[in-house]
RNA sequence: CGGGGCGUAGCGCAGUUUGGCUAGCGCGCCUGCCUUGGGAGCAGGAGGCCGGAGGUUCAAAUCCUCUCGCCCCGACCA
């Protein structure tokens, strides 16, 4: 390809929209430019880097018994009734309507589709397992789409889906595809870290979260520096705290005035007391109903484990007047003491000996408030948020915190949607049994945002080989010069013949602007043709990624370059 | 959805408070000269319904109303 003619406009000046330096980057190197909020263009460099991402999930897909297929991305509105999930998704689902007034979304996702897909043909077991994958766009009406690639509306995603006769056979898809994602994301030159998970509104329980460690991440996740625990916050457990051994002497409660404190902040400043000293009381409604969580002052409560352990479909902080209701006091001065309706309490919060907790009464709040002795809870349960510190819950070796981008994430779903749309196989009994379902994403453009954040300096991306949209560019220092644009034309030619992907640079452009679309774009390996070794006979090698450059007679660089980018 | 900010040339921005006669600057683009190892220089040039609609006014990028789009922060943790 001639730069010249290649339709990769870059950009000297840092669009004002990209806050990312993978976004800035594929903007300002010619890979994508923005349609809408959260929708964007591949241009012909970004689309060869989003090609061979892909071709790489295939490929491993494929080993892994995948076959492909492309469902529709327009999806008609039954299935997803069939499933409650047409009520589920809510605000993030994209719909529409024909012409005849009938309903359709935008695919946020397929488990409906190759369901329904899957239902009509298998039959019986002896067509198990399955494993169905696609690669096509899908779309979210995201709240709010920020990043470029990384939270989008419509995006690249490739979804296997997995079908079994029992746990066992799922249990086998999963890790298949656990280490498929290890061996793709590897190969695509990330650094990535598995992690697990919750399974959210997808459903089933076991989950792993594949994490791009760094630092503009979207989601916190923990991890053990001492074994291989990993987990997402929204999943991650703690360890026990080890607790002092004399345990102080329990005081007589006591009611002290706290008038208008109703921050955990405000009352221990008001009272002298340490955040661990408090137990903080949060009113929720469950399905509806209210119900109590104590967790330490200096913690935080985990809604999605907090639901998890209730066990209820819907959980929301209570309104005011529920809290007036239950508690008899205003918001800010609940408390256990008392408390007529469910407790559950965080492990740590049992643990508060003489506690400061509300009083249920405005402008009151209790110290030296005991578990046992003053109230009792219905359960105790882990609830809250981990922090980095806190011990590992394997080995109990203190976590480290991290942000990451989820670039791929692997659930077992179980019965989920076999049961809810009838998909079902006869095993060797003869007994209808419901699929056992699993299902596999991948982010193909978050993949590439992702190496990006990992791979790019100050002067612009540095591809892996793997995904590099072009491996070469050759440029001549001075295309007018005949000598250079001759061994340049012939240095590319010959590197064509050998299958090496390259770009001369075939511009009239001073070599400084050459030199930095290079650097922008992220060539892996440019070779300069300049006055200076061409004397020699010689041109230069410069590695995008480490900077090394050596000088090369003419007629050897085709071999460094193969088995450069080869090995 | 709440808060903040921004829409003026392909990109980055000034001008808007205090309305005023030809709407500017830098980069990029086109032509020519010159230059060629890290985004050169000189000269000439093209390109804008000032996001859109309505209103006020002798006069609107500028004031008013409505609308559309985009960016950032937040979304209940007592």
């Amino acid at each position: 390809m001639l730069m010249s003619q290649l339709y990769a406009p870059t950009l000297r000046e840092t669009p004002a929209e990209a806050e990312l330096a993978s976004h800035r980057y594929m903007l300002r190197a010619g890979l994508m430019r923005r349609s809408a909020a959260g929708i964007y263009t591949f241009l012909p460099l970004g689309l060869r880097v989003v090609r061979k991402v892909e071709a790489i999930i295939r490929e491993e897909m494929n080993r892994i018994g995948g076959q492909e297929v492309l469902m529709p991305i327009v999806q008609p509105a039954e299935l997803w009734q069939e499933t409650g999930r047409w009520n589920d998704y809510g605000e993030e689902m994209f719909r529409l309507t024909d012409r005849h007034n009938r309903q359709f979304c935008l695919g946020p996702t397929h488990e409906e589709l190759v369901t329904d897909l899957v239902r009509a043909e298998v039959r019986s077991y002896r067509q198990l397992p399955l494993r169905l994958y696609q690669i096509q766009n899908k779309y979210r009406d995201e709240i709010r789409p920020r990043f470029g690639l990384i939270r989008g509306r419509e995006f690249i995603m490739k979804d296997m889906y997995s079908f079994d006769r029992d746990e066992a056979g799922l249990d086998e898809s999963y890790w298949a595809c656990y280490h498929a994602y290890e061996r793709i994301f590897s190969r695509c030159g990330l650094d990535v870290r598995p992690v697990e998970a919750d399974s959210g509104a997808i459903g089933g329980d076991v989950t792993h979260e594949f994490m791009v460690l760094a630092d503009v991440g979207e989601a916190v996740v923990l991890y053990c520096s001492a074994c291989d625990y990993a987990a997402n916050v929204e999943r991650a457990e703690s360890g026990k705290v080890a607790q002092s051994e004399v345990p102080p002497k329990q005081l007589p409660m006591e009611e002290v005035a706290t008038p208008g404190k109703t921050t955990i902040a405000e009352v221990t400043e008001f009272l002298g007391a340490a955040p661990q000293q408090c137990i903080k009381t949060m009113i929720y409604l469950a399905d509806g109903e209210p119900v109590a969580a104590l967790v330490r002052g200096d913690h935080e409560l985990n809604e999605i484990k907090f639901q998890r352990v209730l066990g209820c479909a819907s959980l929301e902080l209570a309104d005011t007047a529920t809290i007036e209701r239950v508690t008899g006091a205003p918001v800010g001065f609940a408390g256990p003491v008392g408390l007529r309706i469910p407790v559950v309490a965080d492990h740590a919060a049992t643990e508060v000996v003489n506690a400061v907790v509300g009083a249920n009464k405005a402008d009151y709040h209790i110290k030296n408030v005991n578990i046992g002795r003053d109230f009792q809870v219905t359960r105790t349960a882990d609830i809250r948020v981990v922090v980095a510190g806190d011990p590992c819950p394997k080995c109990g070796a203190p976590l480290t915190s991290a942000y990451g981008i989820e670039v791929g994430q692997v659930f077992k779903l179980g019965t989920k949607y076999s049961a809810a749309l009838k998909a079902t196989f006869l095993d060797e009994n003869g007994t209808e049994q419901p699929l056992i379902m699993g299902c596999y994403g991948i982010g193909v453009g978050r993949t590439v945002a992702a190496v990006i954040e990992q791979n790019h300096d100050e002067h612009g991306i540095a591809w892996p080989v793997a995904i590099a949209p072009y491996h070469v560019i050759v440029v001549p220092v001075t295309i007018k010069d005949e000598q250079q644009a001759k061994t340049a034309r012939e240095i590319y030619e010959a590197l064509q013949r050998a299958d090496v992907e390259v770009v001369l640079d075939d511009r009239d452009e001073r070599p400084g602007v050459k030199f930095k679309d290079a650097d922008l774009i992220g060539f892996p390996i440019r070779i300069t043709v300049g006055p200076k070794s061409l004397r020699k006979g010689m041109a230069e090698i410069t590695l995008r990624k480490t900077g090394e450059r050596m000088e090369l007679p003419v007629d050897q660089i085709t071999d460094y370059v193969v088995k450069t980018i080869k090995g």
